[in-house]
DNA sequence: GCTATATTATCAGAGCTCTGATATATAATC
DNA sequence: GATTATATATCAGAGCTCTGATAATATAGC
């Protein structure tokens, strides 16, 4: 095989002439991995952690709740929730207004876990912007916000 | 329940407040299920529309180039690649120098099917930036390649 | 040449994510 | 109150992604 014409990161087409999506969803890759190997000790992935934060800052949500809020299906929640539950890092009561629902929140042991992910998270996102000047952390920031709330509002 | 207090996208730490790693992973996500909801006419994903773009520019790597390219494990790129020889898109050959390795290339279906998925690839990136300035994409791109980059040179 | 190391492909298992379908409970309509 | 529509949870199946382990081939060192 003759590699010599291979670009590596930053190169050819995985460099700034690349297209935007790819870019994006190359860097969002590369954050996932170094995430989930930091999360890894504790036994936690990155959608678990996704799931604990908000379970924190919005204790009693249900299922549905945590999917809208996630951008995920319920099905997906459903798994995430599941694999959570039986870690013990999740409780899960029968809701008294509304019998369908299933009200969800953080255990001790979450609340551990999620600590501890939280300050890993911290160090690495500290690393993503070292490099980068407050005004283009904004230029950045706004465009990432934009790109997101795409299909919202046009759906 | 009273959901009064849960932000939408934009808001709170869903808005440019928010974690960096938590805003990148939101908006790959949408761009992700945007581009596969319009690849889904085509049956292709977007892992497929990655390595058919791949390998219409280097036809002939093995699955261990194509991980390597990808940043994917080579298990990862062998589902996705079994997949892709299903659906008749790629052809998959011994090869004659080394015979520990497979060839792979395009097949004119495969052709045919990154054509399509590229012009829908094309609308939906030139919608991510249509709002923003050219100095704005290339702060933006520049710092996505970045972010690739980490841990290429520290590991 | 022979042994040790590295590379390639693949099997097995876990977790995340989607679409589609189903059952139950609540809300809206008549 | 009965019917209809909506919301919630869940089952089933497909695909993507990882880690860990195994077998075959190729390369390096002796």
């Amino acid at each position: 095989m003759d590699n010599s014409e291979i670009p590596a990161i930053g190169e050819g087409k995985r460099g700034t002439d690349g297209h935007i999506a790819y870019l994006l969803r190359q860097a969002s890759a590369a954050v996932r991995q170094r995430l989930e190997q930091g999360f890894a000790a504790h036994h936690i992935t990155l959608p678990q952690f996704t799931l604990l934060t908000m379970l924190k800052s919005y204790p009693g949500l249900s299922g549905a709740e945590l999917a809208r809020l996630a951008m995920l299906t319920p099905q997906t929640v459903n798994v995430i929730t599941a694999n959570l539950l039986k870690r013990g890092a999740i409780a899960r009561v029968r809701s008294e207004e509304d019998k369908r629902i299933f009200v969800l929140s953080l255990t001790e042991q979450g609340a551990r876990d999620l600590a501890a992910c939280r300050a890993i998270a911290d160090r690495v996102e500290q690393q993503l912007l070292a490099a980068t000047s407050a005004a283009d952390e904004a230029v950045i920031r706004r465009w990432l916000v934009s790109v997101a709330a795409v299909g919202e509002s046009a759906e």
